[in-house]
This record gives C-alpha cells, structure tokens and sequence, in this order.
DNA sequence: GCGATTTAATATCGATCATTATGAAAAGAG
DNA sequence: CTCTTTTCATAATGATCGATATTAAATCGC
C-alpha cells in the first residue's frame, strides 16, 4: 500500500553513478545529482540513504554493470588473453562515453578530504579485490604450465593493474582508444610465455 | 618600507603544496592550509592571491622541488637509463613519505567538481609536457641508434607515463616501495633494444 | 617622534554543502 | 468514504566553503 515511486531506481542509480564517474565522489554535489536524476532531494534520500550509501551503492552497479568484462576474460584459456581482454575492456570503457572518461574505481575519490576516507578506502580495497582475483588466475595459469615456473604472479598481478589505471588517468585526461590501444600492444608484447 | 612578513613564503607554500598532495585541491579545505601553514586566512590570501593561484604556485614547486630527478633522468646515456632514472625516481617520490604518498600531479585534481576544472587542466598539461620532452628524447635515442628504427616513440612515451601514473595511484593506496620496485623491473625488462 | 605603508588578527560575508522537518498528494485496505 | 501508509515538493536546518572588511600592530623614511 501507499503511495507509489514515480521514478526508476535502476535509471536513478545509472544516472548518480554517471555523475560520480564524471565529477568524483566529493566533487558530485547533492544538486548535480537530483538534477541529472531529475528528482527532488528528500526522494533520493529516501530511496538510498545519505550520500555516502549512494555512492556504494553506485560503485556496486559499477562493478556489476560495467566492469562485467572483467570476470568473463579471466575464462580465457591462456594468461596473455586473460590480460588482452581485460586491458582492452577497460580501453573500451574508459573511453566509450564522452561524459564520463576514466574509470570510476580509480577517481572516484583518489584524493579527498577527511570526510572522504571511507569512500575512498571502499575504493582501496575494490580495486585490491580484482588485482587479488588476477593474480589468483595468474598463478592458475603458472600452475598449468601457462607461465613460467619462476613467474612473480603478483608483480604480474600488481603490473597489470598498473597499467589498467594508468590508462585510465590518460583517458580522464583525453586520450584517444587508438592511444591506449597502443599502450595495450606494447604491455602485451612483453607478457612472460612458457 | 611596511610592517615585516613573520613567516617563510617558501615554507608557507612547501606546507601547502603538502596539504595538497595529501587532500588533493578540493578535498584541502583553506582551513587545512591555515593551520598547515600556521597562519591565519587573510595573511595566505594576501601572500598568494586565492586557493587557485595558490595550488598553481604550489604545483610549480612541486615540478621544480620534487620533480627534480625527471630532467635529471633525461640526460642519462641511453633510453632505457632514462626510463629506468625516472621510473625509480617516481617510485621513491610516491612513497617517500607517509602523510602524503602518490604525486601530486595526478591526484591533485583528476575528477572534480565544475568549479575546480582550471586546475585539472592546468594538471593535464602539466603532465603532457612531461609526456613531450620524454618523448622528444626517445626519439633522440632513435637518432643515436640507441632504439630500433621502427621503435614508435610516442607510444613508448605514453606507455611510459602510463606506469608513472598508475605507480601513483597504487602508492596512493599504500602499496610499498618494493612492490613499486617489482612493477619497474618488469616495464625495465620489455624495453626494446637496438 | 610623526606619517605612510604593509602585515596581523578578529570577525564576518554570502554561497553552497549535505541533510531533514513539514505538510500536501496519491494509493491501497477496510 | 475513511484510515493508514508511502512518496512528493517546498522550504529550511546548521555547518562549512572560499573570500574580505575592518582594525590594531609593526616597520620604514623623514
């Protein structure tokens, strides 16, 4: 019973995550939210909790929503395509939309004030999570004979995610696909085979 | 003739430079430089102009003080020892010190709110500049015979820059000094030869 | 010492921040 | 229709933002 919600939650989420991919968690005001939303404030508020929640709830969407590639090229057969189709997966998303560019786990809040931390420790250990997930099948592929038996898996690991937000502070800054294509060709160039 | 100032203009902008690198532009608050400083508001404003020209100034130092080893680097004898030079330079900046890790060109301002857009333009160009001169001497290495005549200098440049600020961001988030060191010898390790 | 000039300190400015109190409007239950 | 429940919209909350007006203190030339 009651009164029913006038407004998707899925298009409201997508449209907040939108903004804060843009602007960052701090630099996304309450105001830039409601009006790309196109909601009063108290109905947001009421619909996810405080800014902060919202943006968890975001980041969430993020990484079932778009960084979805990520878990599909870890069930490629070989380390080097593994890596390929991550890289240039990321590529793709940091530089498909002409709003948003970059990635949203990497500026969401990189540096903040105090009242930030939270978020950008949230952040922190996101990005940990799918380097951990990474190295796990990297050490797989070492395990299959993929990789070198004396192959450093989490300097691999921690190389690779290097990589991934380098590209994605070049591609907040502007940089073309064909640009990063050719950053991606170079890191795969030198990728350890058996 | 006037009263005398009664602090440091070189330590009041190292203070705030630092305030900066930690918080980045938006997330330090004028109040966090104040007390940084040890200085009341009116006297910064008068010293500096207001918080933009501040963290212009502060940037300046930060390329002239902290950045010091990137032109030192170029002048080593080959393009590997230049890369090496700067890789390993960047990765004792990022994590040299504790209250303030990473670098401040990258997470000074790389998402933000409208407001803060000069200085995250001023950053992208801050950075591509750093980008041409490293590529200018690639390409001299080219000349010298130092790197293969197919060698393409702009994507190795960018490639370069890529790890440079994805190091930033992992220092950022705490990763340790040799981590960073594992990263370096791997990049080291793919760079082409003559 | 006197007057001009610069800085220091207190206190405050309007604007914007995230957040919420309040009451009207809408929808189902009885 | 009436009651209850939920959402909606208007408006306002205290706090903090960057930036200053104002006045007192200090230092120079004279």
């Amino acid at each position: 019973m009651g009164r029913q919600r006038e407004f998707d939650l899925d298009e409201a989420l997508d449209a907040a995550l939108c903004v804060f991919w843009s602007k960052g968690y701090e630099g996304a005001s309450y105001t830039d939210l409601t009006q790309a939303i196109g909601v009063e404030r108290p109905a947001l508020y009421s619909a996810f909790g405080n800014k902060e929640a919202l943006f968890l709830r975001a980041l969430e969407r993020y990484y079932g929503h778009y960084l979805d590639f990520f878990p599909a090229a870890l069930e490629q057969p070989t380390s080097k395509e593994v890596v390929a189709h991550i890289l240039r997966g990321a590529a793709d998303l940091n530089t498909r939309y002409q709003d948003h560019k970059g990635c949203l786990g990497i500026h969401g809040a990189l540096a903040c004030s105090d009242d930030g931390e939270p978020v950008q420790r949230a952040l922190v250990d996101a990005r940990a999570g799918g380097e951990k997930i990474l190295r796990e099948r990297l050490e797989r592929a070492k395990e299959e004979g993929d990789l070198p038996k004396d192959a450093d898996c989490a300097a691999l690991a921690a190389f690779v995610c290097v990589v991934l937000h380098g590209m994605a502070v070049q591609a907040k800054a502007g940089f073309s696909r064909d640009t990063l294509e050719s950053i991606i060709n170079h890191t795969l160039s030198t990728w350890p085979s058996k």
